[in-house]
DNA sequence: GCCGTTTTCGGCCCGACTGTTTTCAGTCG
């Protein structure tokens, strides 16, 4: 967690560096060391004591030096000499919408303004408009953002954003000139929470649009409107960008729009050294200004002589020159999952019956599934007990004999105790085809003791698949903390895959470890943990987990075909017995 | 402060909208 520690201060010192309005450059620098540490997929501990940090991009020799200043004192002084000119309040200033780094600065200089509390307080009284510049609106809108900005600046999970994006989409196709949409922005990337929703259209009559935008029903507020760029808040609180665009470049607004920020700063960079300048109008040749692209995204990437890169992993973390090279991974998608390890049926906390959950995954096209109840000791849940097992598994291979072609594996996703221990006899657990593992209780334990706790779940080598690995939920808990290096270790040595949970406000594991774990050699599964019939859906949320995590189909242990899996989980076992 | 198939020095992505201006700075993405 260091790495975090590390990036907030370097994202601190940007923000007070930007206050002081010093070299813009310097600031970027600052920002991208910390976007480097944070999106970090190896362990900075070593790379520290091999004196090996200037090769994280973006960290050089100085941010390197403070890095390792960090790890001996534990502060940086660089740090502390910039908190005592200026104060560390000013940062959050920042954080309300419209109000930057001048105007913080203006606001502490000539009026000593130097907390959110304050500022509301003198702008209420209408004491800002002794500033230059500032007049009543202004005022009003530093009084609006800082509302907004209580009432919690937090994101929207994307499977609340997502359906509502599609929603408003549908309204606007339906709007006669309007030739192309898509989303764009972090909801087109898939992160797992966006700031707002980003919606690119292209039309030859952008001014009936925007109209159209305006009457949604969904609208409760029209915050912008220019001709071809405006900005809403819906009923439910949540700002939609829509951005109109000409056809014929419609494929470099998509590409420009859909970002990451990062990612667009260093294929503009890469673009300059060809001669070349990119934009959200297209693709020019610097020199005679000519556009040589624009219409469709996938040739903005072919000129800059580069493959199209998925809208998932354009982070800035090494997807550029993969594409230059030619070295893209061959990202998974929904339609290679073949099957769903984590279902419940009402055995358990499930709505469905047994027949009836298993029908409608075969229904979806499914090879195989898992059913995989909770177990005794989650008794609020129903969890079973070993008789209830044995006798879950002979009426699953009763409904098996129905169908062809599509399998059931008997399962179990089984309470990891507080002292690591599974909760159900070892010898039902055997008879069982796969055996998830997961923690329920004792969630409050420290980083040591979870962490000994799974792995003493692991060693006993009846675990296939660790569920929801850090338990969090987003919105209400944040999940028990890891030490990942440990995990990776034993759940590579004992083969246990990792849960890629799918459900929206669990996304757990994150991109970040995903893609940590990949490169460790851990398999992972994408299940959904399915309830109740509607929650299938969520599989696109995991798999844009797994994309975003750099993972392809043979990373995913449920993606293989039936009879690898089986192999698989057998061979699993029977190493288990030579141990 | 970082970085190099132009460079170890001199660059560093680019445009829309707002509010205040009367030509533009600040903010945002």
């Amino acid at each position: 967690m260091r790495n975090k520690e590390i990036a907030q201060i370097f994202n601190n010192i940007a923000d007070l560096l930007e206050i002081n309005d010093e070299n813009p450059f310097r600031i970027r620098a600052y920002r991208r060391g910390a976007f480097s540490l944070e999106t970090l997929s190896c362990n900075l501990d070593t790379l520290v004591k091999e004196g090996r940090l200037t090769e994280i991009t973006g960290i050089g020799q100085d941010l390197s030096d403070k890095i390792t200043e960090y790890y001996i004192s534990g502060e940086i002084k660089y740090y502390k000499d910039i908190i005592q000119k200026v104060p560390q309040d000013l940062i959050v200033m920042m954080k309300i919408p419209g109000i930057g780094p001048k105007t913080v600065k203006m606001l502490y200089q000539k009026l000593n303004i130097s907390s959110i509390a304050k500022l509301e307080e003198m702008a209420k009284a209408g004491k800002l408009q002794s500033l230059p510049g500032l007049k009543e609106k202004t005022e009003q809108n530093i009084i609006k953002g800082i509302e907004f900005f209580k009432k919690g600046s937090e994101k929207i999970p994307i499977g609340e954003a997502l359906p509502l994006a599609e929603e408003i989409m549908a309204e606007l196709k339906k709007i006669e000139g309007v030739n192309n949409i898509s989303c764009a922005g972090s909801l087109r990337r898939m992160k797992e929470t966006v700031g707002d929703i980003d919606i690119l259209v292209a039309s030859g009559v952008p001014d009936k649009v925007m109209k159209a935008f305006g009457r949604l029903t969904v609208v409760k507020k029209i915050i912008a409107q220019g001709p071809t760029k405006a900005s809403v808040v819906t009923k439910n609180n949540i700002q939609v960008d829509l951005r109109v665009v000409n056809s014929d470049f419609f494929g470099a607004a998509l590409q420009y729009f859909t970002g990451s920020k990062n990612h667009n700063v260093h294929l503009r960079a890469l673009s300059q050294r060809k001669g070349l300048k990119v934009n959200e109008y297209g693709v020019f040749q610097e020199k005679t200004g000519k556009k040589i692209s624009g219409g469709i995204e996938q040739d903005v990437y072919k000129v800059l002589g580069m493959d199209w890169i998925p809208p998932e992993i354009r982070e800035d973390s090494g997807e550029i020159d993969a594409a230059v090279n030619g070295k893209l991974p061959n990202l998974i998608e929904v339609k290679d999952i073949k099957g769903d390890l984590h279902i419940h049926s009402n055995w358990s906390d499930g709505v469905h019956a047994l027949d009836e959950i298993i029908d409608i995954a075969h229904k979806r096209g499914y090879k195989y599934i898992a059913i995989t109840d909770h177990s005794k000791s989650l008794g609020i849940a129903g969890g079973l007990d070993e008789s209830k097992v044995l006798e879950q598994i002979k009426k699953i291979k009763k409904i098996e004999r129905k169908y062809k072609n599509f399998h059931i594996l008997c399962g179990i996703e089984a309470d990891i105790q507080t002292d690591g221990t599974l909760d159900l006899d070892k010898k039902v657990l055997e008879k069982l085809d796969i055996v998830l593992g997961a923690i329920h209780v004792g969630l409050k334990q420290d980083k040591e003791k979870i962490t000994a706790r799974i792995v003493c779940a692991i060693e006993t080598g009846l675990v296939d698949i660790i569920a929801h690995p850090t338990g969090r939920l987003m919105g209400s808990r944040s999940g028990y903390e890891i030490n990942w290096d440990r995990l990776f270790e034993v759940a590579k040595k004992y083969k246990t895959a990792l849960e890629i949970n799918s459900h929206y406000l669990r996304l757990d594991l994150t991109d970040i470890n995903v893609r940590r774990a990949k490169e460790e050699g851990v398999l992972i599964s994408i299940n959904t943990d399915t309830h109740f019939q509607d929650q299938f859906n969520m599989i696109k949320y995991g798999v844009s987990v797994a994309k975003r995590g750099w993972l392809g189909k043979n990373d995913v242990i449920n993606a293989w075909p039936y009879h690898k899996l089986v192999k698989f989980l057998k061979s699993r076992k029977d190493r288990l017995a030579v141990l």
